[in-house]
DNA sequence: GTCTATATCGCGATAGAC
DNA sequence: GTCTATCGCGATATAGAC
């Protein structure tokens, strides 16, 4: 691994663990194993560093929102779609604790993640459609509902894992799923009849594998 | 007005309009118009400080959920209850900004805001259950789906500023006003037949009937 | 590319006069 | 209560040898 990439990965594991005001470029630099000037000779500062390491999570945001051409999509491809994003909002944590604070004490980051925040938002846009033609979600009669909804959706995902974390519990993967949850609730007055009834059936599984000894509980209409 | 307290009062803005970070005890000093050893004598650190800001958003929020108990009440009081939580969101903004780096720095604040939290998220249930008696929104059959939305409110409440900030949108009063109509987006679903025909009045939009069995609304072209 | 050494700066905090 | 003066520290960043 070059140096370049073992100090954002470092810096990254910093980053989640502390934050990033008490992680010192010096910090960083001993916890990677290298000197502090050398630090500085591959990247001019800490804010350099931060960016770096958004646009790997950029990079990482783009194989979230991918579906399957050649079939209809399914209400698990949106959980599994969800799991896949809490993922990556799990491995860059840092930058969600934080995130207006960074964005204010740099403009170039700002900048940047807004763009980025931008084509996000269009991607999510695009995939819910999708769910939409393919019968999963309610045609929608009010767009603006829709949208409404789809805006409180990105806002819960942003923000689950903090909200966690403000609580007093334990951040851990377990959490994300809780997340994934919430969201569906969210979402499920929006559900396709069709729909719902798989939903009931996915989470009739869930609840067997969690208390195996005891029977599903299906929702009575 | 007292020293201790025009410190408190120059702090918030300050980090209002930058980050805590950024904000040292020197420039509240200068700010405030006082002297860096003043300002210690007074508190014996920056944390006190925040501290010290928190309570007194602690003792704001108080005022929030308050509800008249000589009469029934309807969407209107959901409405201006919304407008004040986002009022006071909004006045002590910073905190939400950094939340978790200002907990992580800071174990007792973390401690305290926990308490808070705890005792707010129990006031907001209160808040609904009144409105379930009162018949503005449906009886949950599921008690755990209604806390869920309940909870989905919260961090969409806790995280609207943030969200609209991070857009590169101006923060400004009237975003609140959105923020407010997002959550009723979310709560929607779960109003009454009646509540929603008052919605529809209040917003001055057509009522679609498809769902209704009650008194026709004049349908606009 | 990597190191050591060092310059500079400002922050948090205290001492002591008034 | 309020001020001035000051100390110690650690962070960012650079210079120059290897």
């Amino acid at each position: 691994m070059t140096t370049k990439r073992r100090i954002l990965d470092t810096a990254t594991t910093l980053f989640n663990n502390a934050t990033t005001g008490e992680v010192s470029t010096n910090h960083i630099a001993e916890a990677a194993g290298i000197s502090s000037g050398n630090l500085y000779y591959h990247y001019p500062n800490k804010e350099a560093i931060i960016r770096a390491i958004l646009e790997q999570m950029f990079d990482d945001f783009g194989e979230v929102w991918v579906l399957p051409h050649d079939r209809k999509v399914t209400l698990t491809d949106v959980q599994n779609t969800m799991s896949r994003l809490f993922e990556v909002l799990w491995r860059f944590r840092f930058f969600y604790r934080e995130q207006l604070a960074l964005m204010r004490r740099d403009p170039e980051l700002s900048t940047r993640h807004q763009q980025m925040q931008g084509q996000r938002i269009g991607e999510q846009e695009q995939f819910f459609l999708r769910f939409v033609e393919d019968g999963v979600f309610k045609v929608p009669e009010d767009p603006s509902h829709f949208r409404a909804i789809i805006t409180a959706c990105w806002v819960i995902a942003n923000n689950w894992l903090s909200f966690v974390e403000t609580s007093g519990e334990a951040v851990e993967p377990a959490q994300l799923e809780r997340g994934v949850n919430l969201i569906f609730r969210v979402m499920e007055p929006y559900l396709s009849e069709a729909a719902l009834a798989t939903q009931a059936t996915l989470r009739g599984e869930r609840y067997d594998q969690a208390h195996s000894n005891q029977t599903a509980v299906a929702k009575q209409p």
